[in-house]
RNA sequence: GGGCGGUUAGCUCAGCGGUAGAGCACUACGUUGACAUCGUAGUGGCCACUGGUUCGAUCCCAGUACCGCCCA
């Protein structure tokens, strides 16, 4: 049956990628060699609920060629598929299901109920990414399959947790952590998006103890007084007044002049029956606001930190929903008791954390109607800072001045919940952290020496950067879909690690223990992906041959989330690296460069991409796009020059199909011995392509090998050397041009089958008896032996003649269907050879009809070459006129090439300073140029004397 | 504010010391034993700007402008 025109890529591909699964083409070491290196690469698990997008589909196509790259080479390859539980957000699905459902919510039905409920949703929906995985082509090793919560993942991370603890590496504390009110848990810093919203800045006046006052002075930069005046209050500036009730001081910068009278003495704190201090520290920024700073040490990080030096209690005004807090004694008694620990009575972090400092009625306020409560009982109370105001009557007119409290409209940047997108409070709780600082020496070390090498390089000075400065990781979330964390607590709130129940017990005996009830964070199970999959803690045989990886192909946006922490944690766990190479791409964008969103609408479906044009398509697209460091900017246009690409080859095939190149075909494991400067030519083209392909792949130049890959199959073999074989189909060479036509396009399938599986795949098995699957077909190992350089030497004049010739025609007019003769005017030795050798080649493309050798006749146009000139007698169909303007434009052309090398020549200096052959070069250039020109202003003049 | 990038043909991007490339788009023509998802020819660039290093700079260095991204 005859070849069709086109692949067709739906029909072929459910089919190919089923034979690939079921014949396992994936599974770890298949088609590896004896003895053959390893070669691995852990997928970064998506998320279990999720659907491939196309930042999915171009990472995991990076790694299914080197995959396919390094299987073919016979290497003992592993890709390790798999799945995260993504803790916050798989839940958050779930409980939104639930509700969608009207189902009772998580705390309804209970811990245990509710976990039961997200098993039942990953295994309705888990398996959705990995199918379309499966489409994309990848070549995973499916039954390897792992998933972070099942198998002996849970048992290797409670494992890591209790060894980190033991050794001291993870502790618990009562921190100012990131909270997500809507989750209600603690979550990490990398986890909060920080956003630039409209915020307002008030401006309070807290008034001094004892009716004190001082002056306060106010002077410009040159020193010259422009404010003084006598004051009973210090002014302070707030974003978040609702905050204000938790103050522990005021905080002026000790440098400070103007409040230098005042600090150490109280304030009276507004709403609230408390003083508290004016103390110095070096947080507030004296040109900012009023220069005073209110310090809320239990919501503020910079406040926090102040409090911290100065030893303030820290009260906590809000609950786990961030609404003012109803717990704990009536205010009255909460504040009595401030006022002793404010004297100095002894006091705990539990006993501060305890008192309820919220004013009864503020008391069960969300934070954000509270903050409208306190600034209205602020301005009421006369203590907002205020400016005069006009204000005009519209139906009297009369103008009318008062007092407005100040309030500045400013853009503030607010921290937010990467998955609620609701404000993030600053909390105070307990939480655990991995003490990051202890383990990230050896993460810094390795990559510092090169273990582990992280392209671009621009993604070491960010992993440089972040490690050096790294912040304590909190790793305990308040969810329940994740690792429980494997601590249990006796009556006194003494904690006990261990693996399971039964060894805390043994650690405790005879008390009464309960769990933990907190999960970890995702990220410190997916830290351990690289050991957790390979069997860890046990020894297994793939941990022993595939670890550690090869290359890590991931988003630069996880660097901090995912691959430094991989870092820390396999070298602190099994003091290795996780991989040898960190590849980081960008961020896949639309066309425009924008951020591929949903309310923009510009989010490129990848499994309607490979719908409307292949998979085949979407990879090559991806591999071109994918140039180390470059921005990732996907347009359908592109992809569909690629889907034309693949159909561009698959015709090549059916041309071949049609001249009985295929016919008895067995894969030939060398070329053919040929003879036709063609043949030996494209052979030779063929090598250069496996070379350039191999170097772009070693260094991860995806784009380099596509580009390469692209230029040979449409810019040579199809373009040139399937028009070559026409006529070479006729003559004596007939056969050993169709071998070399069958070999070459053997080649070709087997060198874009890392980037192009599907339809490489099926050409493989259409156009001959193969011993096995293209997948698992040699990759070649020939080198530049194939390279004739003579063969090179003469396809390159025949074909810079036939483009001239083309050129010619075409600038003058000649109808393309005409047929022209050729005269050649004078012939270098070479030249002559060449032109005798490829002389049907040149009548067919240049559509030539004689051939001849004399002087030109009269009204030729005339071409200049490299070693030759010849001429196209052409009288009275062309126009003398039209015939001198093309050749004075070449010779424009040549004399700016001319003057520039004669330029660089009779500079001495370049004669002295240049390399030898760089000199060598422009003279023999010069004189090439000089030649044309010469035979040009020959047929110039030889025009003139025409007419 | 700190860090990391980018600025090359109308668009999207390669190139990164020897005088500029691809794809798409555009124009003209459609002879051809596969391909109109095609062929042939062509148009199109002070390689952001200013200095420096060099015999020579789109490429290296410094600065300026603009645009991104990450972290505060």
């Amino acid at each position: 049956m005859p070849m069709e025109k086109t692949f067709n890529a739906a029909e072929a591909e459910a089919r190919i990628s089923k034979l690939w699964i079921d014949q396992k083409v994936g599974r770890a070491g298949a088609n590896a060699k004896p003895g053959a290196q390893a070669f691995s690469i852990m997928i970064p698990p998506p998320n279990v609920t999720g659907s491939l997008h196309m930042g999915h589909a171009f990472n995991n196509t990076l790694q299914d060629i080197l995959i396919r790259w390094h299987r073919m080479r016979g290497h003992d390859t592993l890709w390790q598929v798999g799945t995260d539980h993504a803790g916050i957000a798989t839940q958050m699905v779930v409980e939104r299901e639930l509700a969608k459902a009207k189902a009772p919510t998580r705390r309804d039905m209970g811990r245990e109920a509710f976990l039961a409920k997200v098993w039942e949703w990953k295994d309705q929906s888990g398996g959705t990414i990995i199918n379309q995985l499966k489409r994309l082509g990848a070549s995973c090793d499916w039954d390897r399959e792992a998933f972070t919560m099942s198998g002996n993942f849970p048992d290797a991370v409670i494992k890591v947790f209790v060894d980190m603890y033991t050794k001291g590496l993870i502790y618990r504390g009562k921190r100012l952590v990131n909270w997500d009110p809507h989750f209600e848990t603690a979550i990490s810093d990398l986890e909060v998006e920080n956003i630039e919203v409209k915020g307002h800045m008030w401006h309070f006046k807290y008034i001094l103890a004892g009716g004190e006052t001082y002056e306060y002075v106010e002077k410009d930069a040159e020193g010259t007084v422009t404010l003084r005046e006598k004051r009973n209050y210090i002014s302070i500036a707030t974003t978040r007044p609702e905050t204000m009730l938790g103050d522990g001081a005021v905080a002026v910068h000790p440098s400070d002049a103007r409040y230098a009278p005042i600090v150490g003495k109280m304030v009276h704190l507004p709403l609230c029956d408390r003083l508290i201090p004016i103390i110095t520290d070096e947080y507030p920024d004296p040109a900012f606001g009023s220069g005073a700073v209110k310090i809320t040490g239990a919501h503020d990080f910079n406040d926090y930190q102040v409090a911290k030096r100065a030893n303030l209690p820290c009260y906590r005004l809000m609950d786990t929903r961030a609404t003012m807090r109803t717990d704990g004694a009536p205010y009255d008694v909460a504040v009595a008791r401030a006022r002793e620990i404010a004297a100095g009575s002894p006091t705990t972090e539990a006993e501060v954390d305890s008192l309820n400092l919220v004013p009864e009625k503020y008391r069960g306020l969300d934070r954000f109607e509270a903050r409208k409560q306190v600034v209205a009982d602020i301005n009421a109370a006369g203590l907002a800072v205020t400016v005069l105001v006009k204000t005009i009557d519209e139906e009297t007119g009369s103008e009318a001045l008062h007092l407005e409290p100040v309030v500045d409209n400013k853009p503030i940047m607010q921290p937010f919940g990467d998955r609620s997108k609701v404000v993030i409070e600053p909390m105070l709780t307990d939480q655990w952290f991995v003490d990051t600082a202890k383990i990230v020496g050896p993460a810094l070390d390795a990559v510092r020496n090169g273990d582990t090498v992280i392209m671009p390089q621009s993604g070491e000075r960010t992993y440089f950067h972040w490690l050096e400065n790294i912040e304590p990781w909190c790793i305990s979330r308040q969810l329940w879909w994740g690792h429980q964390i494997p601590v249990w607590y006796d009556t006194e709130g003494n904690h006990y690690c261990a693996p399971s129940e039964a060894e805390a017990q043994a650690l405790a005996p005879g008390k009464v223990l309960t769990r933990d009830p907190d999960v970890l964070d995702t990220w410190f199970s997916s830290g351990l992906w690289p050991i957790g999959t390979l069997g860890w803690p046990d020894n297994t045989p793939e941990l022993q041959r595939y670890f550690p990886t090869s290359a890590l192909i991931t988003g630069a946006d996880i660097i901090f989330f995912w691959v430094a922490r991989m870092m820390m944690m396999q070298l602190a766990v099994v003091d290795q690296v996780p991989f040898k190479t960190v590849y980081l791409h960008g961020l896949v964008r639309d066309a425009k460069g924008k951020k591929m969103s949903k309310s923009l609408g510009n989010v490129i479906d990848p499994l309607e991409i490979i719908d409307e044009f292949g998979a085949d398509a979407l990879r090559f697209a991806n591999a071109a796009m994918a140039s180390l460091g470059g921005t990732l900017k996907m347009d359908t246009q592109r992809i569909a020059g690629y889907r034309n690409f693949g159909t561009k080859l698959w015709n090549a095939c059916r041309f071949a199909e049609m001249n009985g190149v295929w016919d008895g075909h067995t894969t030939a494991t060398t070329p053919p011995q040929v003879t036709a400067t063609a043949n030996l030519w494209i052979i030779g083209e063929t090598a250069k392509t496996l070379a350039e392909v191999d170097a772009a792949l070693t260094d991860y130049r995806f784009d380099t090998a596509a580009d390469a890959l692209y230029k040979f199959v449409w810019g040579k073999v199809c373009d040139w050397y399937v028009e070559f074989a026409k006529p070479l189909f006729d003559g004596p060479a007939a056969a050993e041009t169709r071998a070399t036509m069958a070999w070459v396009l053997d080649q070709s399938m087997i060198l874009l089958h890392p980037i192009m599986p599907f339809i490489t795949e099926e050409l493989w098995a259409t156009t001959g008896q193969r011993a096995k699957l293209l997948v698992h077909t040699d990759w070649p190992t020939y080198g530049a032996d194939l390279i004739t350089p003579e063969a090179d030497r003469e396809m390159a004049f025949v074909t810079t003649l036939i483009d001239d010739i083309r050129s010619a025609r075409a600038e003058v007019h000649v109808a393309a269907g005409l047929k022209v003769d050729l005269v050649a005017t004078a012939l270098s030795p070479e030249a002559r050879a060449a032109w005798g050798r490829n002389d049907s080649l040149i009548r067919r493309l240049a559509r030539l009809d004689g051939f001849s050798e004399g002087p030109a006749p009269k009204g030729s146009i005339t071409l200049a070459l490299d070693g030759a000139a010849f001429a196209i007698p052409l009288a009275g169909l062309i126009d003398i006129a039209e015939e001198k303007a093309r050749l004075s434009k070449t010779m424009d052309k040549l004399a700016k090439e001319i003057g520039g090398l004669k330029g660089r020549l009779n500079n001495p200096s370049f004669a002295a300073s240049a390399p030898e052959d760089v000199v060598d070069e422009a003279k023999a250039n010069l004189q090439a140029r000089e030649e044309e020109a010469a035979k040009l202003q020959a047929a110039l003049k030889r025009l003139a004397e025409i007419g």
